[in-house]
DNA sequence: TTTTGTAATTATCCTTTGTTAATTGATAAC
DNA sequence: GTTATCAATTAACAAAGGATAATTACAAAA
């Protein structure tokens, strides 16, 4: 792996990290780039690895009963995703992870992650950080379903998210939101309009 | 503290853990009753206790810009609960935290117990498994309000936890799964109108 | 028992969303 | 340049939810 990489990973992990450190994590992690529409995991599927997003754009969806297709979150550069149906003991995922756009990731199998971490304490406060960051993100998103409309929620999408809403069909980003793409329409003229 | 919390703690912590880490959690921990209205924590309150939940109810909420009080969960036996505002880098917290019901819960400064988990390698896993649990919890009630409509989401809840929904009030509820007190008035009789 | 306060339900009206279908727009394939 | 494809918008209608107020239910206090 090229030490471009390396750098990356060092400061995605912080700078307290030492080289010998980020060296074990990296003689197993691998590179591997997907194109706009490949799968990284499929529903059913049994692939435990982690991901670390380089450059690109991921949704993860899944198909309901009715046969309708829900895409349930995005993620972009520098986001750790994971398969968390399988690796937090359910049997097969329950979701498509897909890249929206030529992708590139660092991965590595979940236990054999967890392995380095448990044989490494310094990492340890690092899996904690991330963990943290994750939490964070989702109790936030959590929290716009419980405290915001749907008006409400896409205007603090939009607002924390400014450069991905240009990266995203609308059917993506009105799924993420819990609405429907005709409503995501008719809020964004309303939006339009009231400020004219 | 009574054997019967020892054994509670060391129920909820797994059996895999000996008595003397247990003892080592149990010397720092306390135990407090709260009458139902108490609140454990306020809105812009500073306390970083992290706690358990022995016997009752706690709900989380807040007050909106309009003045609005929004519950935003439900809290009950066995599980752990921490203003997680504080704990991960906020500066005070956004939601008060008050007994529904008499409560008795086991506490702990949260970096007092960080400490222990670091000095003690065993509890370690322990903390990940709860981290999970908590997660688990949080990715699951995410999902239901992007592939369910509030139909769909109050009838899951029943589903999930029939014992609780008879011991909140019905504006707590609703404001839980994000919807009004009149909504899920109407809500209720619209399924019991279609299952006479 | 009556009064008082609060929660839940119901009614009314208005806004928003969901659903379905038609139209427009953009892009790639022919 | 035309056609085919798919996304986004718009339209039309039905269903549901939000807001407000009135009514009912219930329990605690006087």
């Amino acid at each position: 792996m090229i030490d471009f990489e390396k750098l990356k990973l060092l400061y995605k992990f912080g700078r307290e990290l030492n080289l010998s450190d980020v060296q074990v994590l990296l003689n197993e992690a691998k590179l591997k780039r997907y194109e706009s529409g490949d799968h990284l995991l499929k529903m059913g599927g049994l692939r435990r690895d982690i991901f670390l997003i380089r450059k690109g754009l991921l949704r993860f969806y899944t198909i309901k009963s009715n046969g309708e297709e829900i895409t349930t979150s995005l993620h972009w550069e520098n986001q750790i995703v994971a398969n968390t149906d399988l690796l937090f003991h359910k049997t097969e995922s329950r979701f498509f992870l897909q890249a929206l756009e030529a992708t590139e990731v660092l991965y590595m199998d979940y236990d054999k992650l967890q392995d380095i971490i448990n044989s490494h304490p310094k990492l340890e406060r690092h899996r904690k950080n991330i963990f943290q960051k994750i939490f964070k993100t989702m109790t936030g998103r959590l929290e716009t379903f419980i405290l915001l409309s749907p008006e409400e929620r896409y205007l603090a999408y939009v607002d924390e998210n400014p450069d991905i809403v240009n990266r995203v069909q609308n059917k993506y980003l009105a799924n993420v939101l819990g609405i429907t793409p005709v409503s995501l329409s008719r809020i964004r003229k309303r939006v339009a309009d009231r400020r004219k």
